[in-house]
DNA sequence: GTTGACCTTAGACCTAGCTCTAAGGTTACA
DNA sequence: TGTAACCTTAGAGCTAGGTCTAAGGTCAAC
């Protein structure tokens, strides 16, 4: 049985984090000492390190919820259940991925289009590009290109 | 001279967006109205689009701020501070891409291992996954693999 | 028997970028 | 003159996941 301090010396979890699940209904201590004091049995230190282990693939806390109760009563639930959270979240992942590509691909043809050289910004073509608005549209790297910027 | 309701249709951004840049310092309508009201002129308006610009690109309102002082004052400033400013930016959005792309792989492995069938999920490679911690190093898709659940 | 390290709770604070509400003043039109 | 649609401000609320503080109780060691 760990105390919260132990706990969160062998998870890396922070005390406060740890009551923070717990108020959040993710994890629990099944024993408390009289005095109020969270003991930690080797179950509870389990259930600890799933959400750990969840949490640092990416999985929210609600995610977590979920994957919990599946975890908790294993016959009712199957494995299709898992698998939708799991592509749920693969799905949220790639759409970020793909938000954060586009804006990487503007980022970089800005940069290639910029001498980035100690010159005054009169004629900077970045501050031109975001002046003339050429992201109004997707087609950002012919709009740069027709611009005259593009090395 | 465009009335803030006006300026939100032109733009796209609320009223609401409008004032809340305005009390961030991003933008500012040179005229106000005996009454209070705000009245945009056309240079006013250029900024508020530059700013709408530079937001759907993914600046941040601090590099927006930044990006807007060296536009004010483009003499006083270089190409090198504004690719300074981008490439920040971009680094920034790597790390993201790096740190998602993980995430995929991980989620990737995951979904493969699992038959994401109706049958109960006692067996469910993921819980297993998930329970046994395989993610403490960065091996993750050998971890799988030795535990035997990869197709 | 007192120090110091631990534990408890409720609740405030943080980021970033909005989003909305309340309470009231202004303007345009019928 | 009324009323609807606008405008103003300050400030609260939202998301997600913590992070921290305050005020107080507990426990082990010296
Ligand atoms: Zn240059
Ligand atoms: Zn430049
Ligand atoms: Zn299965
Ligand atoms: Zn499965």
């Amino acid at each position: 049985m760990l105390k919260i301090s132990e706990l969160s010396a062998k998870t890396g979890l922070t005390a406060h984090t740890l009551r923070f699940y717990e108020k959040h209904g993710l994890i629990q201590a099944s024993t408390r000492s009289e005095s109020g004091y969270r003991y930690y049995n080797a179950a509870d230190i389990r259930r600890v390190e799933f959400v750990k282990t969840a949490r640092s693939i990416g999985f929210s806390l609600e995610d977590i919820n979920q994957l919990l109760s599946i975890r908790v009563d294993k016959l009712s639930h199957s494995c299709q259940e898992v698998t939708e959270i799991t592509r749920n979240k693969l799905d949220e992942v790639n759409g970020k991925i793909n938000e954060l590509q586009s804006m990487q691909q503007t980022l970089q043809i800005l940069l290639d289009s910029c001498c980035g050289g100690p010159e005054r910004a009169i004629h900077c073509s970045i501050m031109e590009a975001l002046d003339k608005d050429l992201f109004r549209n997707q087609d950002n790297e012919s709009a740069l290109q027709a611009s005259g910027r593009v090395k």
